[in-house]
DNA sequence: AACCCGGGGGC
DNA sequence: GCCCCAGGGTT
């Protein structure tokens, strides 16, 4: 399917089915459109509605937005979240107020405004200004990479040049604005990042991944990056009263200032350090391995449960251990892994053996 | 709970 | 150029 048939299939179908009655859709200007890309940008048409509604009211003009205090914009950004999106839109309108209210019409003078990018470029000069220009925003990136069979992650600069310039090939010379509204549409409703509708698309016969089966395939995921993970032991030592020894963490670090349970690197450590404090245990129950994953690595943690057999030594509180009812742990701040465990743990009624 | 999203900014 | 970030939504 070459792209001139590719446009034609595509514009047909949105005459029939794509949205057009969308707020940002009604009275196109440059600054309207603008405003609606920066709020599309990471966040969903259904989200950005009402905000694009109340915004408009209360800022109906670059003008308006430019005089407004920079706290009043916040305000009506206020759950649409990426805040620095607010504080761009501002800066901006004060450059284009300042130029008197007129949007520049070049890629370059558009690209170099603060949050304005080279696709949402693209976007305000098809939508607002009719101008062939290429967009690459996630649905089109989909859209392509599954039409063409793109293998790779979009986000690699590679990967994106090579998006880049098949959706600059696939931009028609006419209806550029319907055609990139188009774009968008088809990926927000049919080429799905899950369960696309491929049954009704306008273009699927001419989609490589359909042809191979490997719709789902496209565009491949974020490379994981393959975290560190670090192996520790959480000690569960529990006395015959059903108490469990939790220690505060240091203030900074995983878990700042939480109670948690000791931590070990090996099981060496563990050994000295209940010998240190004298403690009779019972014979070590060690449990299976489990992980939990920060943003930036994995713990990997083995719990070591210890029965002890002295209770006259616990004291209450000291130096940052203190001894805490199994069943009342739910009213401390415990780390959300901890909590599981120590919930397993006492639901399965472990305590209560070994006396 | 993992994954996604456009652009900015630090390096 | 590469990497990380931001926050709410979807799956």
């Amino acid at each position: 399917m070459n792209p001139d048939e590719f446009q034609r299939r595509l514009l047909a179908w949105f005459d029939i089915h794509g949205r057009k009655d969308l707020p940002w859709q009604q009275g196109i200007n440059p600054y309207r459109v603008w405003v609606s890309e920066i709020m599309l940008q990471q966040t969903q048409v259904a989200s950005v509605i009402g905000y694009f509604q109340r915004f408009m009211d209360r800022f109906p003009t670059v003008h308006n937005l430019a005089q407004a205090e920079l706290d009043e914009v916040l305000q009506h950004w206020a759950g649409l979240g990426y805040y620095a999106r607010a504080r761009n839109l501002h800066k901006t309108a004060q450059i284009v107020a300042a130029n008197g209210g007129e949007f520049p019409h070049t890629l370059e003078q558009l690209s170099a405004l603060p949050g304005i990018g080279r696709s949402t470029a693209g976007a305000i000069l098809s939508i607002a200004c009719g101008q062939s220009q290429p967009i690459l925003d996630g649905n089109v990136k989909r859209v392509l990479a599954r039409f063409h069979a793109v293998e790779g992650w979009p986000g690699e600069s590679k990967i994106a040049a090579e998006l880049w310039g098949i959706s600059q090939r696939h931009t028609p010379s006419k209806r550029c604005g319907d055609y990139t509204q188009a774009m968008m549409d088809l990926g927000a409703t049919l080429c799905t990042r899950s369960r696309p509708r491929c049954e009704a698309c306008p273009v699927a016969q001419g989609c490589r991944a359909r042809q191979l089966d490997r719709v789902n395939q496209f565009p491949a995921p974020k490379p994981r990056k393959d975290m560190p993970s670090r192996q520790i032991y959480f000690l569960v030592l529990h006395d015959s009263d059903g108490r469990i020894l939790l220690q505060r963490r240091p203030a900074t670090g995983i878990w700042g200032g939480l109670w948690s349970l000791p931590e070990f690197e090996d099981a060496q450590q563990l050994q000295s350090w209940a010998a240190q404090r004298d403690y009779r245990i019972g014979n070590p129950k060690i449990l299976s391995r489990q992980r939990h994953s920060f943003s930036h690595y994995h713990l990997d943690y083995t719990p070591v449960l210890l029965p002890l057999q002295n209770p006259n030594n616990c004291v209450m509180e000291d130096g940052g251990l203190v001894w805490y009812k199994a069943n009342e742990i739910h009213s401390l701040g415990l780390p959300a892994p901890i909590k599981r465990l120590l919930q397993q743990l006492y639901s399965e009624d472990q305590y209560d053996q070994n006396g």
